[in-house]
DNA sequence: AACGGCTTGTGAACGCATGCACAAAGTGAG
DNA sequence: CTCACTTTGTGCATGCGTTCACAAGCCGTT
């Protein structure tokens, strides 16, 4: 009952497996041929134990007494994660922000081939961005249809976000990653991930106002 | 035991509650006067328990049989954020990614003001940026304390983000937002988030991965 | 003032995630 | 081959987070 079918990683460990990716290949490059989970755990900023029971997801990796084989790892976690295949992407809402997206050399490295840079404003059509250039919002269907993208980013601001999202998913994109501050209603197949900055800081707010507290005396305010 | 003292708000909440905030701002915008936990969780895409729940850690603040007063929830929120108060921030990095964000409004309409903007770069000295300029990193130090600066927002490349985070801690800072993708080390006091934007396509590729495997067939791959 | 209808606030059950602690399993020396 | 040493993989306990379900409480009506 208790049982979890092969294949089937928690996603807690799915996120963390993106952070032991990136730590591996840094030790790839640096030629580093074994690695114990307590070092492994170290550099990534975990606890060696989590570490462990995530890898322990992929199969029997390690070789006791000695650790896992770095190579051998950084590949067996890319295949469970689908890197072993580009995947395509197109970006929409070319911005202050997509722009930022745009020229980031790190998403092309690690896997991610954008085929799209979509915006509404007419002026920018035709702008060159990222080795590409700027392409009307008119064409996002045809483009998304024939390169069979599977990944969507929105960058757009809050009240077009919905709007271009159905249009994604209509147009057969099955992944979205939101970086307009807004809750966008998707079909059950589809995954959606939001990164909202200013939220962020909020939380951090949250912290730095607690600890403050904490400061001036014991005393907790109750009112009533 | 399992009592939580008031003022413990669990994180999973606090993540929440900014997400509550922005949509209870929409509210306030369009003369809305109350709202029941129902649509409000439908806004804000949770469950209404869980809202309710969420809510009930800032104390007793709906009616029942009404909802919420959307004025009162809100002021409610951005005071268990530590809202009530603007915060004051710095950016270092300002390029790429750095730009964009100093460029963003939503931070300023949120209770976040950015004393300084720092990069390394000489040829970068002095060029304006929202409202203000970019200034050398040599002045970081004398900007955080002046100011009394409590959040940090590092956007440099990965190899700078640990000095730089370091600087930050040194000259006072307890809160960092952390865009590179590196893990960074602080003391205890200090508050770290992290956001790795090529982490969440990685996730987002891992589920496209899962989808499709789905389609094939139901055989698990499995080497012997 | 009593009642019916609605919505909050929360007890309780469940499931997921974390971390300890150790048996199992491999290595290498002698 | 045996033994001492190292490190993995995991059973188990604990804690956190989510969801259900409902008693408690408030409002408007009669
Ligand atoms: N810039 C940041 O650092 C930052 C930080 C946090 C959140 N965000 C969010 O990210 C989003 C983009 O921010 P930004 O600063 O780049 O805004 P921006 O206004 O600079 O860019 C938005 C772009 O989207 C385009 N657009 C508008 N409607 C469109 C549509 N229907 N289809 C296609 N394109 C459309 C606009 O023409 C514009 O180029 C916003 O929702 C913002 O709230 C940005
Ligand atoms: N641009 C993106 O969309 C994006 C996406 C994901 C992650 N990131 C990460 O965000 C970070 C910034 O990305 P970017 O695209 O803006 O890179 P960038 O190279 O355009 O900008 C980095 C800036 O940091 C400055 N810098 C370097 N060392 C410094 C130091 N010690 N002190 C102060 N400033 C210093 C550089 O002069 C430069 O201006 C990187 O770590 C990158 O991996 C960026």
């Amino acid at each position: 009952m208790s049982e979890r079918r092969p294949g089937e990683i928690p996603e807690a460990t799915v996120a963390r497996l993106a952070v032991y990716l990136r730590v591996l290949t840094g030790l790839v490059d640096a030629s580093t041929v074994t690695v114990s989970s307590e070092e492994l755990a170290a550099i990534a900023g975990v606890n060696s134990a989590k570490l462990r029971k995530d890898l322990s997801y992929l199969g029997s990796i390690g070789t006791r007494g000695v650790g896992y084989d770095v190579t051998l790892l950084r590949e067996k976690i890319a295949s469970s994660l689908g890197l072993t295949q580009r995947r395509t992407c197109v970006l929409v809402g070319i911005g202050n922000l997509g722009h930022a997206l745009a020229g980031y050399s790190g998403f092309s490295s690690r896997g991610f081939t954008f085929v799209g840079y979509f915006d509404a404003d007419p002026g920018r059509m035709g702008e060159p961005i990222a080795d590409s250039q700027i392409s009307d919002i008119s064409e996002l269907e045809s483009v998304v249809e024939s390169n069979g993208v599977s990944i969507g980013v929105i960058a757009t601001p809050a009240e077009a976000a919905q709007t271009v999202c159905d249009r994604l998913v209509d147009a057969g994109v099955t992944s979205i990653l939101n970086f307009a501050p807004s809750v966008l209603s998707v079909p059950d197949n589809v995954d959606v991930r939001k990164v909202d900055l200013a939220a962020e800081l909020q939380i951090l707010s949250f912290h730095e106002h607690r600890k403050s507290r904490g400061l001036g005396d014991g005393l907790v305010e109750s009112v009533g």
